[in-house]
This record gives structure tokens, C-alpha cells and sequence, in this order.
DNA sequence: CTGAAAGCGCTTACAG
DNA sequence: CTGAAAGCGCTTACAG
């Protein structure tokens, strides 16, 4: 910016009120100060700009995911990043990997390169030390698990409703032996799809039976073996629930090599590429992730914009599409398994 | 930092040497240092602690990608944060959606916010005007794709070789009319494998037939619908080679749908969930996603570390991986097709 | 309409 | 071992 001014041959500050557009500066300076900056191919720096205006910003938020490798993650990021775009805002993404003392560094992190907000899917920890930052003046939103600990925006997908509705859809095709495949580890969107299972079998008046809940690493792995030693119990389930698109996936696999997969009923939680062309099709509860992450990246820029209205909370609702995997009668399943 | 060093009772310059752990101060000090700065709660503000320190690092790196909802720009990010994270900074992405003012927009804003150094998938466009930021000191790495109009060090794939290859699987099984379905547009890597595909045939002595060779939108409905089309020619295809993973996918549904999954050789570029699961089990030119994010990204960090060595372009070899859809001989579908 | 001085939070380069 | 002064690149708050 000296250089330009030098190069102009005016002061750092009319230098200054070109680059933000300010008014009252006579057309020829503005020209001979936007030449000059294009010929130094000047950048103002946003980082010292940052540190002398009044308001602080950034233009920079974080994104606190469990783990950024992953589609849904992708698709959130990309979300978030449409809305910050157009608003001149760089997003930032760490994975938390459902480590606390992780989270809690790249919070600090986050804070270290002072954010103008915070979006984050808890690890599910107590986060009660962000309430500090909070008062400072951080805007925090959670998204697809609560904040535990400290009041924020959050914007939830009500899990236990929809699975509990998923497991009434399994019961409505005369299942009682229903497999439940989850993750493990207190993370708050499996507690929920548990519950969910839970509920949906009290309400039928059907006792749970804890060998046929199994929770695990949650991946295609798990849903692949656990599915493999529930088909050769003498009483296998007739129906199985998979918490997670990366179970599913696994249970696909196994009923696939069992020739079981038009014999017990599979329904997933959260949809996948290509569950439509698997035979059968694959049923799933489907969420809508780009609606989640517009959600509360518009939440959160609000709050930037200084929104001082009381803490709210979105909750989104998925959506059960019957592919054909899911709706498979019980009746073929006892011929077959016994 | 100043009330820290006021309620410690030290001046400023203290609070910074026990902050950045220089040696030579006073244990009884350095205690009282860090017990104010845990009771503000103060974390150090690394924006202006760059515009002061003479190395001027932001600890924060730029990746630009095409779209990075993807599952490719996904494992990307994920691995290219894996590295940068053991050294305290972190990655702001964005996507360029193939636009090449977005692009050159979307650089702009990383320089101003003085990243450490920038990793993109170039649009293809000309970089020229990066050199001028090169020669102030930003280190740049491409990845996926060439720098065009400027020096950089680069991560390739080798997309020409491995098609090339796969074309020559492909005619092992006896087939001579097998369809491209491939990204139009002057993406490198759609290119690179056009040409792959031309000069395999061109090895083999066979004519490429124009009319067998598609280029589109390089979706999934691109794909299916290009394949409807082919299949429902009086001469169709034997074998179909898809450029991308979610042309494949478009493709194994039109095969499907036609009943033509087992008399069609299938031959996908990258590999996908679940292709493994599909009927057939889908053959794919596989890439090492991780190891080209790692690749680039250690590249970055050696030059960010004032390597100054000659400028590098490794070259990564992508597997074909044969499931059973490639491997379908050319008699089957002539039996079938006519 | 224009600019000189002060200061954001930190580190550098010195002096003690 | 400790600290006062200067300055990174910019904007604020003034004065002209």
C-alpha cells in the first residue's frame, strides 16, 4: 500500500479510501491510485485490515466436522461455503474425529485465528469452555448434534422420529425380529436413531432383544460382519435396520452373499450413491444435508450480523423412501431362514 | 496481551517470550504468565502475530478445487489437512466449478489473505498472472492437473497411460467398438484420457468411429442417457468405457435397465462405493486419491520450508482393478446385440 | 476533498 | 533476565 501510495503520489489514506470505495475522493486520484495498484498488482492485505477496523471480521468462519473425508461432510462444507461466498467469507474446515482434546485445539485454533464465527458438530463433549469465547463476541452454531454445555444456535435432523417411524414401516411388514446395526460411542445422532429403534418396539408392545442391537466401529466393515454372524444364529433376525449409510453398505454385502438380500428386509439410515441400483433397490431414510448446512450457515451469518434475537433451534425432518429392500414381507423371510 | 501483561505485572515483551516459549526467563515469571493468561482465558492473535514476525506466515494454505462436494476433492482435502495439520496450519478450500474468473477471483482472495501457499486443480486456464505472486514469495502446487502458463511444482496422474491400457484390456476380450462417454470441455484429465482411448485404437489398427464417442455434462444422466441412446443403435457398442465415476454410475443403470449388465463390457475411470457389490461387480481404473493429496501437499510444506530446489512433477500410476463388468467377451454381446 | 498522527496486537531490534 | 521503543499494513479519528 505504501508503494502504491508512493507510486500515486498521494497518502496511505487515499490510497485507503479507494480500496474501500469511499466516497469523496476526486476522480483523478482515484484513477491515478487504481493504475498504480494494478501495476504493482497490489492485494490489500486482509489480515491487517482485520486488526484496525472497528468491527474485527475476518471474513473467515470455522467448520468444526467429524471428519471432512467423508460425502456428508462434503456436501456440508460446500453448503456452508455457497452461503459464505457470496459474502465475501473463506471457510476454514478441521476434523474433530470425535476426539475432545482435538476439538477443543482446533477451537482454539479457530479462536487463534479469530474466526468471525463458529460452526461445529460436536464430539459431543462438554463444551462450557466455549462460553467464554461466546461473550467475546464468537457466534456459535451447532449442526447435527447439539451443544452440551452451552446455549447456540443449532440445527438439528430429528433422528429418533424418523427411525422410530422406520421401524413401524419394518413392523407394518409383520417383522418382530428386527436387527438393530449401529455406532458405537456416545455420539448424539446414534443415541437418538437407538431410541428411536427402542421406542418404535415398546410402542408395539415387542420386548427388545439385546442380541440383536449391535453397535460397533460403524463402518462397511462392522455392518458386513455383524450382519454375517446375526444370518447364522439359528434365529436370525427378518429384518435389519442399519444406522448408517457405511453399515448398510456392509449389510448389503452380506445379505448379497448369502442370497438373503430379497429374503430380510434392510432399511438404512442416511441415502447413498447407487442404493437405487442394488437389487434390490435399497430403502432408506434419507436426510437432507445441503438444507442442513444452509440452515446454519445462515444462522451463523446472522448472528455475525449482529442478530441478537433469542437462541433457536432447526429441526429437520428425513424422509423414509421404499426402494424395495425395505419392504419385504416377514412370511419369506421365516420360510427361507428356517 | 495486555491485560495478561498487566494483571502478571510484566511488560508486553515478557508475555511474548513465555508465549512463544523463548528460553531465558524466570521461572517465577513464566508461572505468573501463564496463570493470567489461563484466568482472561487469552489466546494468542495469530493475525497480528504475522503481520509483525519477519517469516510472515499466516500458518493457513489455500486449496482450490473444482467442486469440493465431490468425493475425490473430499479424500483431497481430507488428506491434504492431514499434513498440514502436525504443523499448526490449516486449509481454507474453495471451489472454482470450473469457471476461470472464479478461479482467478478465488486466488485473489487467498492472497489476500496472505496464505502460506496455495494447491489448486487448475481450470485449465492460463496462470500467467500467478507468477507475479510466485516471485513475492508464494509457494503454488498444482494438483490433478498441469499449470498452464506458469512454473509450479505438479501431481499428476498418469490418465493418458492408464485408459490407454485399460482400451487395450478392453480389445484383449475382443471388442472393436467400444464407446467413450467421456467430460467435454478442455479439462486436462478428460484430454488426457481421450487421447488415451484414441491412441489405443490407433495401436490396434482400428478406426475410431466419431459417432462411438461421447462427450457431455460427465454426470451420472449423462451417462445413462448416452448410454440408452447407443445401446438402442442398430450397430451398438460391445464394450463402453466411462471416463468418470458418475458416468459409470449413469452407465450401469442403463445396462440394467436394458438388461445388458452381463453382454456389455463395462469399464469405468475411478473407482466408487459399492462397485464391487453391483451385477456385475464393476471394473474401474482405480487412482490413489490419498496419495495424491499427500504428495502435493508435502510437496507445498518442503517449499513453504524454503526448499529451492528445482521445480518437481510426480507422476502417480493409477490400477485397473478387473471386477468382472470389463471382463465380458466381445461374443456374448454380439450374440445378444444383433 | 486530502493527509498526518495514532493505534490494532503482536514481534523485532535494542538497551540496560 | 527484563523492558521501552519502533513498526508490520492497514483504518480510525481528526485537522485542515
Amino acid at each position: 500500500m505504501r508503494e502504491v501510495a508512493a507510486l500515486a503520489g498521494v497518502s496511505l489514506k487515499t490510497v485507503s479510501r479507494v480500496i474501500n470505495a469511499e466516497p469523496n475522493v476526486s476522480p483523478d486520484l482515484v484513477e491515478k491510485v487504481v493504475r498504480a495498484a494494478k501495476q504493482l498488482g497490489y492485494v490489500p492485505h486482509l489480515g491487517a485490515r482485520s486488526l484496525r477496523r472497528s468491527d474485527r471480521r475476518t471474513a473467515t468462519v470455522g467448520l468444526l466436522l467429524a471428519d471432512m473425508s467423508n460425502a456428508f461432510s462434503a456436501v456440508l462444507m460446500r453448503t456452508v461455503d455457497d452461503v459464505a461466498r457470496p459474502r465475501g467469507v473463506f471457510v476454514m474446515a478441521a476434523s474433530h474425529d470425535e476426539d475432545e482434546d482435538r476439538e477443543r485445539a482446533l477451537i482454539t485454533e479457530f479462536v487463534a485465528r479469530r474466526v468471525d464465527g463458529l460452526m461445529l458438530t460436536p464430539a459431543c463433549s462438554d463444551l462450557s469452555y466455549l462460553v467464554q469465547q461466546q461473550r467475546a463476541g464468537l457466534p456459535v452454531v451447532c449442526l447435527d448434534r447439539p451443544a452440551l454445555g452451552v446455549g447456540a444456535d443449532t440445527v438439528l435432523v430429528d433422528n429418533f422420529g424418523a427411525v422410530r417411524q422406520g421401524i413401524e414401516h419394518l413392523l407394518g411388514y409383520g417383522h418382530r425380529r428386527i436387527a438393530y446395526l449401529g455406532h458405537h460411542g456416545r455420539i448424539y445422532t446414534s443415541t437418538q436413531r437407538h431410541n428411536g429403534y427402542l421406542a418404535a418396539l415398546h410402542a408395539a408392545g415387542i420386548a427388545a432383544d439385546d442380541s440383536l442391537c449391535r453397535l460397533g466401529a460403524g463402518d462397511d466393515a462392522f455392518g458386513y460382519c455383524t450382519a454375517l454372524e446375526l444370518l447364522s444364529r439359528p434365529d436370525p433376525p427378518t429384518a435389519i435396520f442399519a444406522a448408517r449409510n457405511a453399515i448398510t453398505m456392509g449389510v448389503v454385502r452380506a445379505l448379497a452373499e448369502r442370497g438373503l438380500s430379497t429374503t430380510i428386509a434392510l432399511l438404512g439410515f442416511d441415502d447413498f450413491p447407487l442404493s437405487d441400483l442394488l437389487t434390490p433397490p435399497v430403502s432408506v431414510i434419507a436426510q437432507d444435508v445441503p438444507a442442513l448446512g444452509r440452515a446454519a450457515a445462515e444462522l451463523l451469518f446472522a448472528r455475525i450480523g449482529a442478530d441478537t434475537g433469542p437462541e433457536q433451534t432447526i429441526t429437520l425432518q428425513p424422509t423414509l423412501i421404499p426402494r424395495g429392500s425395505g419392504e419385504i414381507n416377514v412370511s419369506a423371510a421365516c420360510s427361507a431362514g428356517r
